[in-house]
RNA sequence: CGGGGUGUGGCGCAGUCCGGCAGCGCGCUUGCUUUGGGAGCAAGAUGUCGGAGGUUCGAAUCCUCUCACCCCGACCA
C-alpha cells in the first residue's frame, strides 16, 4: 500500500478527550474516530489491525474444531425473556421496536439466539459434541463508555458457544478453548493470565477470565495473585484466609453508649477511641431491589458488592443514600449498627462472628456502642462471606500470601450448566433414549478492545510499538526523496519484492519532509523501517531498523528482503 | 443515575469574570525556496462561538432552558 493512496489522517496534536495512551495513540495516528461516545469507525489501519487479529482467532477457532457461523444482531425480545435475562441484563440492553410494535434487541452477546438455534436442530448425542462462533459486533448500552475501544457500546467480540452431552465430553471442550485461547494472545504477542472470576450476569457455575497485566489505570480489573500457588482470581470472586491476629475478651462485657463526637469514619472512631480498626464493625446499608439490608464487616474491611449481589440474588444493588440511612436507621451516615436495627435484613461477613466486644454505631448522631456481640446484642440472617480480598490476605488454597495486580480482560470463558438449555428446550435423547438438557459453555474475545489493550504495553515516547502479528502492515519504506529518481527506483524495487514475498508492505511516497515521514513512522508503529536515500545508496545499502529497537543497519540492496525477512523473524 | 468539568475553523487553545470589529498556534490551499528527524517566506480559504429562547442600542461574553462530550463513582453478558 502506498500512502498517498491510503487514508492516514495523523495528528501533530492529541485530541482533548483521549485520556489513556492507547487511546491517545489510536487517534493521533490515525486508526479510529469517534463518532458518538463509545461508537467509534475503524479507519483503514484499524481495519487492518482487526483483520489481522481476526485471522490468528479464526485460526486457532478453526483448529479446535469450533466451526464458524454468523447470527444475526437484531433478535426478538422473546427469547430473551424466556431466559430471564430480558429482566436481569436491563439497561444494558440496546433494545428498540420494529414497526409491528414487536420488542426487539441488539444484542450483546448470543447465547439465547445460539441456543434457540439448536433447540430446534440438536436431537441426539450422536450431534454432541459442537462449537460454533461468530466473529461479530455487540452491542452494550454501558452506562459510562469509556476509554476508546476499552470499553464502547458497540464493539467486535469472537464468541463460541460450546454444547455437549455429559460433563466429562464439558471438560474437555472447556479445555479446548482455553488452550485456543493461550495460543491466540500469545500469537498477537500478548502475555495473558487465566483468572477466576465471577459469572455475573451470564449466570452458570464457573467462569474465568483472561487478563493482560498492566500497570496503568487502564486496568479495570483487579487481580489477587498467590506468591506460593498458582491460584488467581478477580478480586470481584477472590477468596481469602484472614491472617490478622485478633485478640478477643475472654468474657463479654457489659454494653455500653459513648460519645463519639466529630467521628463518623472508620478512621475518625478508631483515633477518638484509640483503637485498631478490627475491633470495629461497620454497618452499611444497601438497597437491593428496593429492600434495606445491612451488612456488617469488619472495620479494616470493604464490601465486596459482587459477593454481596450474589447471596441476595439481588438484580439491583446499591447503597442506602443519605436520606435513605436517616430513614431506616434514625440517624445520619457514619453512626449505623445493628442493635435495635428493625426492619431491616442483617447479613454478617464470618470475620465479625469471631469477635466479641466489638464497638458498633448506635444509631444516634455523634454515638457508637462499646461491648456488643453477635446473638446476645442482634441476630444475624445470615452469616456469609462478604469481604474483599486485601493484599496481604492469606491464600484460599496453600499457605501463601495474596497481592494484586491490574489486569484488562481480553477473553473470557464461561461454564453455563444448562442454564440456558433448560429455559430455551435445548434437549438431546442419550444411548438410552432419556432427554436431558445440553451442558453448555460460551467463551468471548474482545477483537477490539484486545490490539488496544496491547497498546498500553507496546508503546513509547514516538508512538506505537506494534507487535508483528497484529501490526496493520511489517514493513514500511520512507524514500527520503521520493522524486529523486534512484532512491524511487530502489524504493519502487524493494516495495515490489516485499509484495511478491506476500510481506505486507507501506511506501511513504509522500513529497514530505523526511522528519515527516519518520515521525509518522514511529507514531504509527510499523515493526520494520526501511530507509531508502542517497548516504547510503550511494555505496548500495538501504537502512533497516525495527521499530522496538535504536540500532540502524545498512544492507546491500539486493539483499534487503532475505535481512527484512530474517529480522522480522526475530521481532515479537 | 449522582458528583465534577468542557463545548469558539480539521486539531490544540485564548477571549467569557468586567457585553463593543471573533483571535492565536498547528494543519489546509497556491507560489517560490528548501529537503536525513515535525522547513522558510509570501499570498489565501475555512466559524450558525453546541442549540433554542430572553435581556440589551449591541451578546462568544449576562439570564433561562436544552443538547453533546470528558473525568470520578455505580454497571460491565
Amino acid at each position: 500500500m502506498r500512502w498517498t493512496q491510503t487514508y492516514i489522517p495523523t495528528l501533530r496534536e492529541t485530541p482533548s478527550d483521549a485520556e489513556l495512551i492507547s487511546h491517545k495513540l489510536l487517534l493521533r495516528a490515525g486508526f479510529i474516530r469517534k463518532l458518538a461516545s463509545g461508537v467509534y469507525i475503524y479507519l483503514p489501519l484499524m481495519q487492518r489491525v482487526i483483520q489481522k487479529f481476526s485471522d490468528i482467532v479464526r485460526d486457532e477457532m478453526n483448529k479446535s474444531g469450533a466451526l464458524e457461523i454468523t447470527m444475526s444482531v437484531l433478535c426478538p425480545a422473546e427469547i430473551w425473556q424466556q431466559t430471564g435475562r430480558y429482566l436481569t441484563v436491563g439497561k444494558e440492553q440496546m433494545r428498540l421496536k420494529d414497526r409491528h410494535g414487536h420488542d426487539m434487541v441488539l444484542c450483546g452477546t448470543h447465547e439465547e439466539t445460539v441456543t434457540s438455534l439448536v433447540a430446534g436442530e440438536l436431537k441426539s448425542y450422536r450431534q454432541l459434541p459442537l462449537n460454533l462462533y461468530q466473529i461479530q459486533v455487540k452491542f452494550r448500552d454501558e452506562i459510562r463508555p469509556r476509554f476508546g475501544l476499552m470499553r464502547g457500546r458497540e464493539f467486535i467480540m469472537k464468541d463460541a458457544y460450546t454444547f455437549d452431552a455429559t460433563e466429562d465430553s464439558f471438560n474437555i471442550s472447556y479445555k479446548k478453548m482455553v488452550d485456543a485461547y493461550f495460543a491466540i494472545f500469545k500469537r498477537a504477542g500478548l502475555d495473558v493470565v487465566k483468572v477466576e472470576s465471577d459469572t455475573g450476569a451470564m449466570g452458570g457455575k464457573a467462569a474465568h477470565e483472561f487478563m493482560m497485566l498492566v500497570e496503568t489505570n487502564a486496568g479495570e480489573e483487579i487481580i489477587q495473585f498467590c506468591n506460593k500457588c498458582d491460584y488467581t482470581a478477580n478480586v470481584e470472586k477472590a477468596t481469602f484466609i484472614d491472617k490478622k491476629n485478633i485478640e478477643n475478651d475472654d468474657s463479654l462485657k457489659e454494653l455500653e453508649e459513648v460519645d463519639t463526637p466529630n467521628a463518623a469514619t472508620i478512621e475518625e472512631v478508631t483515633s477518638f477511641l484509640k483503637v485498631d480498626s478490627t475491633r470495629l464493625v461497620k454497618t452499611l446499608l444497601y438497597i437491593a431491589d428496593e429492600k434495606p439490608v445491612a451488612v456488617l464487616i469488619r472495620g479494616d474491611r470493604d464490601v465486596n458488592e459482587i459477593k454481596l449481589k450474589n447471596a441476595l440474588g439481588a438484580i439491583n444493588l446499591d447503597m442506602a443514600t443519605p436520606d435513605q440511612v436517616q430513614q431506616y436507621t434514625k440517624a445520619p451516615v457514619g453512626f449505623a449498627g445493628p442493635v435495635g436495627l428493625e426492619g431491616v435484613k442483617i447479613l454478617v461477613d464470618p470475620l465479625v462472628k469471631k469477635l466479641t466486644n466489638f464497638i458498633v454505631g448506635a444509631n444516634k448522631f455523634e454515638k457508637h456502642i462499646l461491648n456488643v456481640n453477635l446473638n446476645r446484642d442482634f441476630k444475624a440472617d445470615q452469616i456469609i462471606d462478604l469481604s474483599l480480598a486485601q493484599d496481604g490476605d492469606g491464600c484460599p488454597i496453600c499457605d501463601g500470601v495474596l497481592s494484586s495486580k491490574q489486569g484488562i480482560e481480553v477473553g473470557n470463558t464461561f461454564m453455563l450448566g444448562t442454564k440456558y438449555s433448560e429455559s430455551l428446550g435445548a434437549k438431546f435423547l442419550d444411548a438410552e433414549g432419556n432427554e436431558h438438557p445440553i451442558i453448555m459453555g460460551s467463551y468471548g474475545i474482545g477483537i477490539t478492545r484486545t490490539p488496544q489493550s496491547a497498546l498500553e504495553k507496546y508503546n513509547d515516547e514516538y508512538g506505537i510499538v506494534w507487535p508483528k502479528n497484529i501490526a496493520p502492515f511489517l514493513v514500511e519504506i520512507i524514500p527520503i526523496k521520493f522524486d529523486n529518481p534512484a532512491q524511487k527506483e530502489a524504493a519502487e524495487k524493494l516495495y515490489n519484492d516485499l509484495n511478491q514475498a506476500g510481506i505486507d508492505v507501506l511506501m511513504d511516497d509522500r513529497d514530505e519532509r523526511p522528519g515527516v515521514k519518520f515521525n509518522d513512522a514511529d507514531l504509527i508503529g510499523i515493526p520494520v523501517r526501511v530507509t531508502i536515500g542517497d548516504k547510503s545508496l550511494k555505496d548500495g545499502n538501504i537502512e533497516m531498523k525495527a521499530r522496538s529497537e535504536k540500532e540502524k543497519k545498512l544492507i546491500p540492496v539486493e539483499e534487503a528482503v532475505g535481512a527484512i525477512k530474517e529480522l522480522l523473524e526475530k521481532l515479537n
